[in-house]
DNA sequence: GCCAACGTTGGC
DNA sequence: GCCAACGTTGGC
């Protein structure tokens, strides 16, 4: 079953710029530390799975572009690594703890500004912009998706 | 830099 | 299993 997500990542760290700069247009999702996050993508995320591109903790925060899903989900090489911050001493290749996708930037598109998309009725329920919220993946309505496609994409 | 909101840790 | 303390996220 076809699913859709949102997920976010600090344009200063990986942007979508970034991403359409690297082969395939494709980057693994690393770093993702929150127990929920990784259980979407280890149990939910199939390949072709919708996502919104979403950078946040910059100055214009919203969705950049649409993406899709483009491989399951397998260890996250960063927990290995003793020089990442991203760093897990408790996590072995045998009993990896966390786990991420493969990411594949389909169009970059205009900005859809946090405020835009909080200012559209459509939107009003969407678990991203739900008050506290700070989950850097959450699951999209297909409602929401194709209001938010339908936007982008006119 | 502030701070609201939520997640994680660890002592008991 | 509870919960206080602490850490993190992310918009502003």
């Amino acid at each position: 079953m076809m699913r859709y997500w949102l997920m976010k990542s600090e344009p200063s760290v990986v942007g979508i710029d970034d991403v359409l700069a690297m082969p395939k247009q494709t980057v693994d999702w690393w770093g993702v530390r929150n127990y929920q996050a990784r259980n979407f993508m280890r149990d939910q995320m199939q390949v072709g799975d919708g996502v919104l591109f979403y950078h946040s903790s910059c100055p214009q925060p919203g969705i950049a572009g649409l993406a899709e899903v483009a491989k399951c989900a397998y260890p996250d090489r960063t927990q290995f690594d003793p020089q990442s911050p991203y760093f897990d001493p408790k996590s072995t290749p045998e009993n990896p703890r966390w786990m991420n996708v493969d990411v594949r930037v389909v169009r970059k598109t205009r900005l859809f500004e946090l405020g835009e998309l909080r200012s559209c009725p459509e939107l009003t329920n969407m678990r991203a912009l739900q008050r506290g919220n700070r989950l850097s993946i959450t699951p999209v309505d297909p409602a929401e998706w194709h209001f938010i496609t339908g936007r982008l994409l006119k």
